[in-house]
RNA sequence: UGGGCUGUGGUGCAAUCGGUAGCACGUCUGACUCUGGAUCAGAAGGUUCCAGGUUCGAGUCCUGGCAGCCCAGCCA
């Protein structure tokens, strides 16, 4: 049967406010059609998951309308700025594998062109030096609910202002003790439209002007004319700036100049996780992580060590969509997408975590053989590989017990189950520790005819065991992650308690002898595996030559542990 | 009685100009399985913030409330 030429269509896949936008004007003509947008962020931390985001928002609206997108750095702040994290921005959103073509721009590159327009402005008896301190320019600014009130300097003649704006450059004022501003009303409602700052005098070293500025501009002031001068169609931030669109619309009208359009979206928050840079640089500070890189951490150099793909994260931003109510995605949703892309890529071998020793008493005591493994059951083309199997084994501690409730499925005394692609064997005897009573070697048979892990006379076995070869195995380290938080919300403690009671405790553990395939022997740092029936780990930089370090990117879906689980909690 | 924005299953996002609420994640079943994975099939779960109104018909329009978020940096 052929589907009809007139068979319904499929609905088309719905678009998020910001494609609507965008698909109006360019039905309106406006632009010409032309899409360009711009990732502007200030190199004073590292990013994480929520500019991930907002990454694949612009760059992917630029890719999807044949537009352009920028990377620019919007470093107007010396104080904060470091040239360290301009090189781990570029390397990050790279790595999330987007383009900016010749388009890496700075917002320092335009502060000659900035100075132009401010002189501009003052000319048009728009802008004013004040003499204000601080504290000053705040009281006189008014309050939430009561108008502010008129600067005494906001009068200035055009000529004294053109020549205390020269002088605040060339350096003759001290930090503070003058500013340029907007000259706009003291009793909008709105607090930014209250003559809002536009320099201030910094005389502060800049990681890329060097000594040449000692004013700089204020964000509202620098950022519409950065993306006016690259002529940016949609300029794209996130909610909190709502506040701030009538000011970045009043100077450039003020200036006349090409007009982007401002729209603002809601920012990404996680389950068990803070966002805030300030947070996360104090995790960083306060040692309460390894660095900015740490796996636990949201940062995009955190999650790549932990073995996240660009690609699920892109998946996963995909797949939360663009809105403007503020919201927080459940980290599972994250996992799950990391689970999907990985479960496809990564190479399945055997690693035991928690290695208990296993002796197979009727095989022959120095006999080895090379088992056939298939390396990708989703991927025929990973081919396979061999995996050596002796007399003694490892196998996971927990997949024994003594007395086994019901459902559990695998090992116990007197039970058979299967080793992957090995054999069945059956449990014959326990051997604990005389002091502690913990089981410390299990004493097992197995059945020659099953090689392979197939019994010939079609005898079924409730679980298969992953395992490795005593003899052949590789020391490796494992570092197991769990959510650095233990409430959603880390935000929400007790009167008057701080976000880092809330850390957890539990959110490392390292396992610093667990047994592998001889296979990994050689894997190099970034490259991600799946142990089965445990997880997707990935090769930590922290490897030597002798032992190698597995980070657990996430575990596999488990409904056993998640079954216990839900029965320890009742 | 400062202003701006936002309210849709547990979570996140849809629903074209008003046409009778859908997808994903999560949860729970079952099937299958040499990973308790993957896959497949199915289920539960909604006064669309509330109250009025317009309309044959409202998540969409109107009026009035309520709740949440943001704003008083010479930060971005």
């Amino acid at each position: 049967m052929s589907t009809p030429p007139t068979a319904p269509q499929k609905k088309a896949p719905s678009r998020n406010f910001v494609q609507q936008i965008i698909d109006a004007d360019r039905k309106a003509g406006k632009n010409g059609g032309r899409v360009h947008t711009r990732f502007p962020p200030e190199p004073n931390g590292y990013l994480h998951i929520g500019h991930a985001k907002s990454i694949c928002l612009n760059f992917g609206l630029a890719v999807q309308y044949g537009g352009k997108c920028n990377l620019r750095f919007d470093d107007t702040n010396p104080i904060k700025e470091e040239e360290q994290y301009v090189r781990s921005i570029i390397e990050d959103v790279r790595w999330l594998g987007f383009d900016w073509e010749d388009r890496l721009c700075y917002g320092s590159d335009y502060f000659g062109k900035m100075f132009d327009c401010a002189v501009d402005l003052i000319n048009k008896g728009k802008a004013y030096v004040c003499d204000l301190t601080a504290d000053q320019t705040r009281e006189y600014r008014g309050t939430l609910t009561s108008p502010g009130k008129n600067s005494p300097f906001r009068d200035r003649g055009v000529e004294e202002n053109l020549d205390l704006f020269e002088r605040m450059r060339a350096g003759e004022f001290p930090d503070g003790s003058r500013t340029l501003r907007a000259k706009i009303d003291m009793a909008s409602p709105n607090l930014n439209m209250r003559d809002p700052v536009m320099y201030r005098i910094l005389h502060a070293g800049h990681h890329r002007t060097s000594e040449e500025w000692c004013i700089y501009p204020m964000y509202d002031w620098a950022h519409g004319l950065e993306d006016s001068v690259e002529r940016i169609t949609h300029s794209i931030c996130t909610l909190e700036f709502e506040n701030h669109r009538p000011l970045y619309d009043w100077f450039l009208d003020a200036l006349g100049v090409f007009h982007p359009q401002q729209i603002e979206f809601a920012r990404l928050e996680l389950t068990y996780t803070v966002m805030s840079k300030r947070k996360l640089l104090e995790l960083v500070q306060e040692k309460l992580v390894g660095g900015w890189d740490d796996p636990r951490m949201p940062t995009l150099s955190g999650l790549r060590r932990r073995g996240v793909t660009p690609e699920s994260i892109r998946a996963f931003c995909d797949r939360i969509g663009v809105a403007k109510f503020n919201s927080t995605i459940d980290i599972a949703t994250l996992q799950n997408c990391v689970r999907e892309d990985l479960n496809k890529r990564a190479p399945r071998v055997m690693g035991v975590l928690r290695p208990l020793r296993v002796v197979i008493e009727n095989y022959p005591e120095n006999e080895v053989e090379e088992l056939d493994a298939v390396n990708n059951p989703e991927d025929p083309s990973a081919g396979t590989r061999k995996v050596p199997f002796s007399r003694v084994l490892y196998i996971e501690h927990e997949d024994f017990m003594e007395e086994p409730p019901r459902k559990f499925f695998r090992l116990a005394l007197g039970r058979e189950v299967r080793l992957r692609y090995a054999y069945f064997i059956t449990c014959r005897d326990v051997i604990k520790d005389e002091s502690t009573g913990e089981v410390v070697e299990l004493r097992c048979s197995y059945d020659p005819a099953t090689r392979g892990g197939d019994s010939p006379d079609g005898r079924k076995v409730k679980a298969t065991l992953h395992w490795v070869s005593e003899k052949h195995a590789v020391d490796i380290e494992v570092r197991l992650y769990n959510h650095l938080f233990t409430k959603e919300v880390p935000d929400s403690t007790e009167e008057g308690g701080d976000w880092r009671e809330n850390l957890n405790p539990e959110s490392l553990e390292v396992l610093p002898s667990c047994k592998a395939e001889p296979s990994l022997a050689n894997a190099q740092p970034g490259t991600r595996f799946q142990f089965e029936r445990k997880g997707y780990f990935c090769v930590d930089p922290d490897s030597t030559s002798e032992k190698r370090v597995f980070n657990r990117t996430v575990s596999l879906r488990d409904s056993w542990a998640r079954a216990q689980k839900k029965a320890a909690g009742k």
